[in-house]
DNA sequence: CTTGACCTGTGTGTGGCTCACAGGTCTAGG
DNA sequence: CCTAGACCTGTGAGCCACACACAGGTCAAG
């Protein structure tokens, strides 16, 4: 297989294959034209991938469970393991956003209030330059 | 002002005032020694990048507001579209993440059921290859 | 004037792609 | 046999917002 079927298998783009091989997930061989040659094996890592990516996986997570497979072992405990620490992760930037985004809220509500026209170029927004007064430090 | 009293009253790493100055956030002229002098505006133009990325602005969206203000023109208007997109932005991620929790999640509780040794090379964990025959394609 | 602590600028690496570009390959027609 | 053009390929560079490594400069103490 070539990159474009692989790509138009899995739906995503042919720089996205291109990409993973170029990281090393995937070693495909060189056929005499000069195009890079997938096997089925290439393709399943390929899909394990990407299905792997939606449970939040980096690429790096990834290549080291095939790292692991390739060497016979069973990735399950580390693939374990990857799960949780992904879980507090996310856990984690979800309530950073939403504390981002009640801070935004606040500072939309409070912008009527403000003058928009300012004396001098002390000043670059007025809502944002007087904002943190009550977090800060 | 040299780079370290800036960092030091900002609270950030000398790196990242450099760094806004590579992006041309602000232009501070070269002392005797080599080193970059802040004028008092630099460091009001810093200040208000800081206080504008805890709004979730982006380096480029902060680069604009300070060209208009520098122009001498009012950037509050673009300040405004700026949040409301961001809130939009924010919003959709925070959903996306949750969507993401809650796959993780029922991965991790369908887990035990599933074999951890595999009979050959073929599958890379049984959880990940089996997972997304509900959401595939 | 030397030791050493600290400070500086620049270059490079990060993740996960995406895009630009020059060139190769393949098919249809003359 | 050759050519035109469509498509495909590989590689290099760019994106964001820094963080880090490194060589060298600066400054106070001895």
């Amino acid at each position: 297989m070539y990159v474009s079927e692989i790509s138009n298998k899995l739906k995503v783009s042919p720089d996205t294959i291109r990409y993973y091989t170029r990281i090393g997930l995937v070693t495909p061989t060189k056929g005499a034209n000069g195009y890079k040659r997938y096997s089925e094996g290439d393709f399943r890592k390929l899909r394990f991938t990407l299905r792997a990516k939606t449970l939040g996986f980096s690429l790096a997570d990834i290549k080291a469970l095939i790292g692991i497979s390739d060497r016979g072992e069973t990735p399950c405990p580390a693939a374990r393991e990857i799960i949780s620490r992904n879980l507090e992760k996310i856990s984690q930037s979800i309530e950073e956003s939403q504390i981002l985004l009640t801070r935004i809220k606040a500072a939309a509500a409070v912008w009527p209030g403000l003058p928009n026209n300012l004396s001098d170029g002390e000043v670059i927004c007025s809502l944002i330059e007087s904002w943190d007064e009550e977090d800060a430090e």
